[in-house]
DNA sequence: CACTACTGTGCATACGTATTCAGTGAATGA
DNA sequence: TCATTCACTGAATACGTATGCACAGTAGTG
């Protein structure tokens, strides 16, 4: 079954009457070997369907030409579950990871395993990319131990000052800050904030931060009792909703930090009998598929995926080469739909 | 910045005193050595943090313990847009290789790449996995050439008597009928159909086949002026109801061979202020995550993406160990929302 | 003509592991 | 006591590639 006898580089060094050596030199067009013999060993290699042994080339190179990405959960996570943004991120990831010469593995982690052992000192990938959200705080230490081996890697997430890593992520406040501007523009002066608000989470932090920074810009005082707690995914956004409005506070808007949040809360606004967006106007962040397809139609902050698949890979490429890299904020833009009722 | 000493099997040789193919055995726990030598070797590689080097060991033992998922396109196939279908297959091939302990490196692949070269000849994997919705004319030329070489793979898709290579894939003409039998059972008469009847996409002409099957057992004519062609996706769905539209002929049920299609057949009927489902039912196939989200909900038919990552897997990994391995069929299952109007 | 520079090639070797084979000492059997 | 088996270990080697080094031949220089 397994008797294929793939052609290795000596079988082309025998029937090219040179060296094996010279072979290898001649596929990758090194300049040392003459032109004829480079074509001739190129020819023939091309002939026997002749193809480079990586785990050989990767043993004697000490390196692998791959990159692992790898999603993490908190280990009480549910496993079927994909975040659909991780999605969106995958395309752009692999594309960039083909362009860019390098192999992409795939595969789930738990937040207690040892990435580095797992990967860069198996030699198995030359660096890791990070995608998940969970518990930071716990991440963050993970993090540390990798950073402190010298690892390559890049995590998708929040930015923050001091923080061990390389973190790629998009511009949180300023999206939080377009989604909350919109609103405000519209007229709207309570807006409820759907969101987690712990330390767990900075990301969505900071798109709290944008929610404040538009208020102040607009002279629009922020009512606290209008902020509830949700940490994602659409049940909990449900709940929030549902707490806000048994909390019999006056509001006409309110911000998500994620649009399955959103999508909860307005199955919660329906099932009380109240209309979006006439009644209350709703705004998510991430733009997902789905939110193009709800009805409404959600209006939502989106991240550039494509741009930031092609950051990520380049960033974790230029650690391998050894060049230094900074953390990077990509910007977000908003997406103007039926939710936020400024649009039919 | 490279120079991270990883300790070799050597080094622990050196530390334990013995010999370097003894703690080749020790780590793997081969009952040649005694218990003693191995507890000892064993303790060592932990302290220091040992990892085996697989490429090294794929070298020595011509394996690669990796399987390679290859989602190809068209060659003029949008590059940014993955099936929705396709990435909730890929979640549970995920977790299924993890489970059987291999790797599993992701790519996109062109039709007129040369698989078997890129990876297994090149000892990149040792199986692959095959997701693709194509020129299936086309895709069974190249498959033909990959079974000839020998290589191991499996592809999800069509099972067709004789054609070369390992299909795996859901049982499209159960789906179909399902969808239909439901429609026939709430009285409807005239159902139009909207898929690619082409074969170029026989998983598709099976879904017609049960259409057909359907409408047989229920004694219930077919009306060939209702078939209209659409390939995939929102945009050939949105033309596809147009022309069916257009045509005048009397229809009170539109059942299509994907939700993308469903979904641009709902907004067509839309545009032309009917409504879903109280003037036209609408079932679609897949159950993307959309197909829920939707409104009205789309009614439609769900294939066990879970059990089919699993089945994949496991058929490869049969195959890479030299045993024999059958197609197989996967069952589907009718999932009623509010799209058909028979449910609130 | 002698010396240097340069071009092209091959030799030897290393990457880290797993396996075949041979060998050691101890235990067993007669 | 000697022959035989057994349990364990180490020496040697191969997997296929890439690279440092030495070397041969040719061309260039004064």
């Amino acid at each position: 079954m397994k008797d294929k006898n793939k052609p290795t580089s000596l079988d082309i060094a025998h029937l090219a009457g040179v060296s094996q050596p010279t072979v290898s030199r001649a596929l990758r067009d090194s300049p040392l070997v003459s032109k004829e013999t480079r074509l001739k060993v190129q020819e023939i290699a091309r002939d026997l369907n002749y193809k480079v042994d990586v785990n050989a080339r990767n043993l004697r190179a000490q390196s692998t030409n791959t990159i692992a990405l790898l999603i993490f959960e908190d280990d009480d996570g549910d496993a079927a579950f994909i975040n659909p943004f991780f999605l969106s991120l995958l395309g752009s990831i692999t594309r960039a990871c083909a362009s860019a010469g390098y192999d992409l593995l795939f595969s789930f982690q738990q937040l207690s395993q040892d990435w580095n052992a797992e990967y860069e000192d198996a030699n198995k990938a030359d660096g890791l990319i990070f995608l998940g959200y969970g518990d930071y705080t716990n991440y963050i230490k993970r993090i540390a131990k990798l950073d402190a081996q010298g690892a390559h890697f890049v995590t998708w997430g929040p930015v923050i000052k001091n923080q061990p890593g390389l973190f790629i992520g998009c511009d949180n406040v300023q999206g939080g800050f377009l989604a909350a501007d919109h609103l405000l523009k519209a007229g709207h002066r309570r807006i409820a904030f759907l969101g987690d608000l712990s330390e767990k989470n900075p990301e969505l932090e900071k798109r709290y931060q944008g929610y404040l920074k538009a208020h102040k810009e607009h002279g629009v005082a922020i009512s606290k009792e209008l902020i509830f707690s949700a940490t994602s995914g659409e049940e909990q956004g449900y709940k929030a909703a549902l707490n806000l409005l048994s909390s019999q506070h006056q509001f006409t808007a309110i911000a998500c930090t994620s649009d399955l949040i959103a999508i909860g809360a307005i199955k919660a606004l329906r099932a009380s009998n109240l209309r979006v967006p006439s009644d209350v106007a709703v705004v998510g962040f991430d733009d997902i598929p789905i939110a193009e397809h709800i009805s409404p139609s959600l209006t939502t902050v989106q991240q550039d995926t494509y741009e930031a698949g092609k950051v990520l890979v380049d960033s974790v490429v230029s650690l391998i080469k050894g060049q230094s890299v900074n953390s990077k904020l990509l910007p977000t833009r908003l997406m103007v739909r039926e939710s936020c009722g400024t649009k039919k």
